[in-house]
DNA sequence: GGTGCTAACCTAACACCGTTAGGCTCGTCG
DNA sequence: CGACGAGCCTAACGGTGTTAGGTTAGCACC
């Protein structure tokens, strides 16, 4: 299965972004700079033009990839299970939990959705509008608290010793009766 | 009524401190660099550190009060509201959008725990702790709704025309119930 | 076989960043 | 007067994203 954001690049683009991906997940934001993530191509960060206009790009691509990946993963997350919510909101934690830096990436700053690949953002945003039987505020106040909980919980903003999957159940909870 | 977290710190330091606070809000994140600090005080960028040991120490101090300034706007709207939950939210909403740039330093990464004036970070939390009878795992819960809105809203998550309001009293609703 | 085109790379440079080493000029205090 | 410290300076280092302009290799076509 191969993803679509990336089949629109040029097969040396593709090269690149996959690079950029591992040397993110493994290395953390600070290596993911032209200049590096061109040594660890072995090419000058200079050639990377040729093949992407900027870095926005690059990263444009990167964050079209982690929405393809959570549509997937929350479209199984509730077919597998007759609480969607709960569902989604451990597949959403999963998510961030296992590529972090992704994770950031793709939520830290405002997006720049003209250079995103088309329907990808939505496409990862039905599922819980879906399990919400499309009450849109509802589905946002949900992504808000799961966020929330997510980019703490990496930015290691709780306690120490805090029992998280307590905290997420309370939300979960929270938001399981109805509006 | 003089923060103490300022206090702490040499004149000249504080100087610098309050004038990198105006600086990040008026022109950005990025404009908070050592160069532009240094120019719109006059002088050159290594003199600063005659005053700061580094940018983080510098972040530190700016996050700092703006702890201890949330401290003081939640304490106020638990005071003078019945339904603290609901003003907390609110104080915490308008925290954020006041001073969007200070609001992204204080969330956007790990805390340097050990730079930050001592207790502030606790101070802040203590309001919302105390509306939910000291439950930490819901005041946890309540804390990341809370500010996956605010910063989902900074950042420009939601679509265009999204009631942000609806969402706001959605989560706050579900949040209301006994636990 | 020669010509032209394209892809993919290169070096060199620009303006910016945080930070450090080392030096200068004051005013104050003993 | 002499010492000292506060506060500033210049110059530099290694890093960043990005651009201009040049080289090389392979392939299509006459």
């Amino acid at each position: 299965m191969v993803s679509y954001a990336l089949s629109r690049l040029t097969p040396r683009a593709r090269e690149i972004v996959q690079t950029a991906r591992q040397l993110l997940e493994r290395d953390g934001p600070d290596a993911l700079s032209m200049r590096r993530l061109a040594a660890q191509l072995g090419i000058r960060a200079s050639s990377i033009y040729e093949h992407l206009r900027d870095k926005q790009e690059l990263e444009a691509a990167l964050i079209s990839v982690g929405f393809e990946e959570q549509a997937e993963l929350f479209a199984q997350a509730v077919r597998r299970s007759d609480a969607p919510i709960a569902a989604l909101a451990a597949a959403y934690r999963d998510f961030a939990r296992r590529q972090p830096n992704l994770y950031r990436l793709m939520t830290e700053r405002p997006l720049r959705r003209d250079l995103l690949a088309s329907g990808v953002e939505e496409a990862a945003a039905m599922p819980l509008l879906d399990a919400v039987g499309g009450d849109r505020d509802r589905a946002r106040a949900i992504w808000a608290f799961a966020h929330g909980m997510a980019i703490l919980e990496l930015n290691q903003r709780f306690p120490p010793g805090a029992d998280l999957d307590a905290a997420w159940r309370e939300g979960i909870e929270a938001f399981h009766g109805a509006s």
